[in-house]
DNA sequence: TGCATATCGAGAAACTTATATCGAGATGTT
DNA sequence: AACATCTCGATATAAGTTTCTCGATATGCA
């Protein structure tokens, strides 16, 4: 009750329920694939193993309201859901970079039915411009700008090397991109208007790599003897 | 101070913080390539653009102490992230899927430098096993257990469809694998000791998206007109 | 028709993470 | 040598997230 009004402080959703949101999606469509017409929070933590009062906040933060002692329509859940996330809407993107990574994404095809679709790629390897990949032509990098402003583009996808990411975000940007999503490993900076989703590896190997140590036990401290004699 | 003693205490770092650690460990590399010889929490937050608290409590729970004043020589600073993280240990790793992803993965030269290499690579198509893929000859997928098994390989990678994903985890499961990198789009479960990554677009993509509808002003919400017929 | 119960929805509490503040000590400077 | 300043390290506060609890209500069953 602070500042917001009731609309806006419902679309307040946290960040970890948003991605978590997939999670239950995609269970509903293999309900739905096996014939069933309903489904209550109780049945999703159940088939996923979660925790249902967590399932429950994160299905309400959508704003869906379901009945008490029956849950939701399945079918109405899934396009309630479909809806929340835009997933319904589709919005163009543009690619920079056709390596091993970028062609792997060009050819994803669903995430056309995920409300994104890849219009262009881009490149700066001689060798790799005008090749069609994917039944994509790779363009010249320095034809973006141009391509994102025309078209209005919403979404830059970059598939880069680290070095050039930021280089490719600033480009981005100055064809008036609104959403980045990074699969360099680079930390890019963007204006504050700008999306940014990092999709960087090392965030995770990161982790992996912390909790499997210590899950061998090996002590990862405790060597403090080599730091005396660097000063 | 409630049941751990110090030496536990330490080692509860926030999985934020730990995510956040790559960045600075790569901004570090950089200045060292730059000659620099000493670097404070400060110089890292303004080269990064992110706030010094932060810097400071993430590079303080790794247990690295500092000179007031002076901050942290830089290469000891380095070599202490490497430590923390196990990124100068070598971890051997099985992948599952020598798709298109499976590949890119299998070529990444950058992971051995991060403590992981990935030893051998399994599938179910005939027309790929025998296969050599950057060096790696393709495994029949059934080998996978007995080769985890005689060699304590610790992690693995799956890289296969998302239908294929949870039996694939329980293969890894059942050779005694210890940690699993799932690049899948599928939720899957496996026992309290494993350490499970889930690297899911569709959770990025979920969160871009709905970010993107926010900020374009449509509102996702309100179109509570078709339930009333569902019942 | 009335009752037991599953389920939603909302609020409270506990926990985690992020941000702000401050004291102490080291450094470089005058 | 004294002082101003920078930086760490620790503590405190705030914000965000998860988990717990409970009442209301629609449903299925007796
Ligand atoms: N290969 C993987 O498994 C993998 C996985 C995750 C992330 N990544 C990251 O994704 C990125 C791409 O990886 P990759 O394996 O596809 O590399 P790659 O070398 O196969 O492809 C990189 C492509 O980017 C192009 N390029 C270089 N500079 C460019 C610029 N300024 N503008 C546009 N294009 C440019 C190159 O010509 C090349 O085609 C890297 O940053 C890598 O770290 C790779
Ligand atoms: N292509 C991408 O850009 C991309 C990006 C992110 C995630 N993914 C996910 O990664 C996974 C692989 O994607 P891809 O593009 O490499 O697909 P792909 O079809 O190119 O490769 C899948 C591989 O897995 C093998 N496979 C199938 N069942 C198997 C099993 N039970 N055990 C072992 N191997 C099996 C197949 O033979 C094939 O070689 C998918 O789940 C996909 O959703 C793909």
């Amino acid at each position: 009750m602070q500042s917001d009004d009731a609309k806006t402080r419902r679309r307040e959703i946290p960040e970890a329920s948003l991605r978590r949101l997939p999670i239950y999606y995609r269970f509903l469509q293999k309900m739905a694939v096996d014939g069933v017409v309903r489904v209550s929070c109780a049945d999703l933590a159940r088939g996923l193993g979660l925790d249902p009062t967590q399932v429950r906040k994160d299905i309400e933060m959508t704003g869906i309201v379901g009945k008490p002692r029956f849950g939701y329509p399945l079918v109405h859940l899934i396009g309630w859901l479909e809806n929340f996330l835009g997933w319904n809407r589709a919005k163009s993107a543009v690619l920079a970079g056709a390596g091993s990574l970028g062609s792997a994404l060009l050819g994803y095809e669903k995430f056309r039915k995920h409300g994104m679709e890849i219009m262009a790629v881009f490149d700066i390897d001689g060798a790799k411009i005008g090749q069609r990949i994917h039944g994509k032509e790779v363009q010249p990098l320095g034809f973006l700008p141009d391509f994102v402003r025309r078209t209005h583009t919403l979404l830059g996808l970059i598939a880069t090397p680290a070095d050039a990411a930021q280089s490719v975000a600033d480009l981005m940007v100055t064809g008036g991109i609104r959403a980045i999503w990074n699969f360099a490993p680079a930390h890019i900076r963007v204006p504050e208007r700008i999306i940014l989703q990092n999709e960087d590896l090392y965030h995770s190997l990161a982790s992996l790599s912390f909790k499997l140590e210590r899950q061998l036990g090996a002590p990862p401290f405790e060597s403090e003897i080599s730091y005396a004699k660097d000063h």
